[in-house]
DNA sequence: GGTATATTTCGTCATGTGGCGAAATGACGG
DNA sequence: CCGTCATTTCGCCACATGACGAAATATACC
């Protein structure tokens, strides 16, 4: 029961289901969702916490930057059968499509460049 | 995006689940939901309608009495597949096989007498 | 070590949510 | 129609949650 809420609560939120289809086929450092979604650091390293506690998502460090990446053949059922409901759910849906667009064009920023750029504003 | 979201915010309510799995295979009026859950009928009363605004439950209403089911064949497949996870995760978990047990029970009390109690207290 | 910098943690605020009881609603039985 | 009674609506309170900025942490480069 408590994993399973677990894993409801983290989808209750609209921007962290942005963040977890973010992930779809790729991973993403914190500063590339930052840019998708226009929220303070803070705010999106939480939400990406509570991703991770719901294991629907994993992460790796490399140097100063934390990669975020979608739960793998390994995790659990639920998990594996909750982000498989949600793509299907949303992979057409409008929003999800534009952000999918957006990422494209963040990707081929250099994640130097744009999380400096974070820093200045 | 707006009807997903609808549907993960009515899951993310343990009480709700609760009450969503108590309509496994069978219709249940409010006082019979309270009684299994022991909270007060307005708070049953708003649930309810949070898990019908998903789509989650369907209702009819008999005489003084409403009854409450799980959405049919007929929900949209986002629905369908969300009932279908919530189920195949939790089915097994102890607290929804006593909840359960604990319908059982109370199905055997005519609802008559089972609200009339409930007023009395 | 010391500085720069990506991310997280912490404190705070505004808003959302779940709980209840009281009053309103709607349906049945005289 | 009038009382009874199952359910819903409303108003309120306590607490959870999402947002931010500031400070702490952790890592790379010198």
């Amino acid at each position: 029961m408590f994993s399973f809420m677990t894993i409801t609560k983290a989808l209750s939120d609209e921007n962290r289901v942005r963040m977890l289809l973010a992930l779809d086929g790729r991973e993403l450092c914190v500063c590339q969702i930052i840019e998708l979604l226009g929220l303070a650091p803070s705010t999106v390293s939480k939400h990406m916490s509570i991703l991770a506690n719901a294991r629907l998502v994993e992460s790796r460090q490399d140097g100063r930057w934390r990669y975020y990446r979608l739960a793998g053949d390994d995790a659990a059922d639920e998990v594996r059968e909750a982000i498989a409901w949600t793509f299907k759910s949303l992979s057409k849906i409008p929003q999800i499509r534009q952000d999918s667009e957006r990422i494209k064009e963040i990707l081929k920023i250099d994640p130097e460049v744009l999380c400096r750029a974070q820093n200045r504003a």
